[in-house]
DNA sequence: ACCTTATCGTTGGTTATCCAACCGATTTGT
DNA sequence: ACAAATCGGTTGGATAACCAACGATAAGGT
């Protein structure tokens, strides 16, 4: 709780509003922090959500449980990331997930009426926010659009080269590193980890690609 | 272009602000409708990109070009909805995507930063206009989080059941009809249809569920 | 009634993925 | 320096998906 600023300061929610801004803010946003013990249930799926969680300490995990009550992670939630935050702004109004603090975890909520409506005191800060929010959201849909376009590929070379493509295109040369191992590259795509590792070598047998760890190099134009 | 306003009511992003409104905004706004011919090029994958695009009439192509020049097509735009919403939005700059215009059409542009900048008249739809933007936004977050969870299973089956346990779930009830036709579902899920169709024949032989056409039912609890 | 088209289910051969298991290399901790 | 753990590549058998082709059914138009 002691560095509870510098957890606001690096969250893109609320990047360009110094330390200066976040009293005010807080206070005409409503914001208050809760904590959770160890296996405390945060939110249950179903449940009505009205305000956004902003992680400040602790680990979170979001849940899915099917029919039979099997729960699978969803994701993992750390300090400074968010959750619920496309529920509330959607409006869905109902958590398509439980949250559940798998540490002994602090929570920011804020209500995202607070955020949307104008502030009585008129803070410049205010302004700023909802920019941030928006980008927050917008950066979120472009991420999950190239992965679906990566998943949707049938084959797991097809998979590869469309990752591997773009984070070329991205990194804007043919050698770059990609921020995964194989387990992690694997999930990412959705595989087999070991599946990944033969058709890789296959690519590289066949002088496509060459790698080594996570640095990668398209050695030709690729066709998928 | 006779019917304009009735197109902007459709779209989300001017929910709430009736006709009346829509004058002031769209001065406010600074938008702007072009017209292009068929075949003609909207934008240019890599171009920079400022304005959000709303289809007001035609058939828009969202293409993606590999390296070698081979175009495929990400999706079809047609009125009233929005392109270039998420760049825009997330501040990237550059088109992942090139817009061709597959019919003569007609689009409106509209500054980002008009939207999110308060305007000088303080125009009490400017407000509406920014929360239905973090909706449209927001929403599609959801839309896409939920494919990804379909896509992410590893078998048609696995696939087939999340998606129609969702379904199932939205609709409150076993018993519910999918927007989609065979061929169509195959597509949402990136799986082969006539594969499709064979393992939804299983299911049924098993027990696990009944259909026909797209109206559909689960007669068990369902172990994805 | 007839033809055309679209949709859906089925089948069989081919191919790719999954999965478990194993090994070697590297890293980490003590 | 040694043991334990992590990570990446390889292999082979079981399984599932892809793909093309065909047939059945239903819908729409003339």
């Amino acid at each position: 709780m002691k560095n509870f600023f510098s957890i606001l300061s690096a969250s893109p929610l609320f990047s360009g509003i110094g330390a200066e801004g976040f009293g005010s803010l807080l206070g005409c946003l409503g914001a208050a922090v809760k904590s959770y013990g160890k296996d405390e249930t945060v939110c249950f799926e179903g449940d009505a959500v009205s305000e956004i969680g902003l992680a400040v300490s602790g680990r979170l995990h979001l849940m899915k449980s099917d029919v039979w009550g099997n729960n699978s992670i969803v994701t993992e939630v750390t300090p400074p990331e968010m959750f619920a935050e496309a529920v509330v702004c959607g409006g869905l109004g109902r958590a398509p997930v439980s949250v559940v603090a798998k540490e002994p975890s602090e929570v920011l909520f804020i209500d995202y009426r607070k955020i949307v409506t104008v502030c009585p005191s008129a803070c410049g800060f205010h302004a700023r926010l909802i920019r941030n929010m928006i980008g927050v959201l917008a950066r979120k849909n472009i991420m999950m659009s190239s992965k679906m376009e990566h998943m949707a590929k049938r084959t797991i070379r097809g998979k590869l080269l469309s990752y591997l493509g773009e984070a070329s295109r991205q990194k804007g040369g043919r050698a770059f590193e990609i921020p995964y191992n194989r387990q992690e590259l694997a999930d990412y795509l959705s595989v087999d980890r070991s599946a990944l590792s033969a058709e890789m070598s296959k690519l590289r047998a066949e002088g496509i690609i060459d790698y080594r760890k996570n640095h990668f190099e398209l050695l030709r134009e690729l066709a998928q």
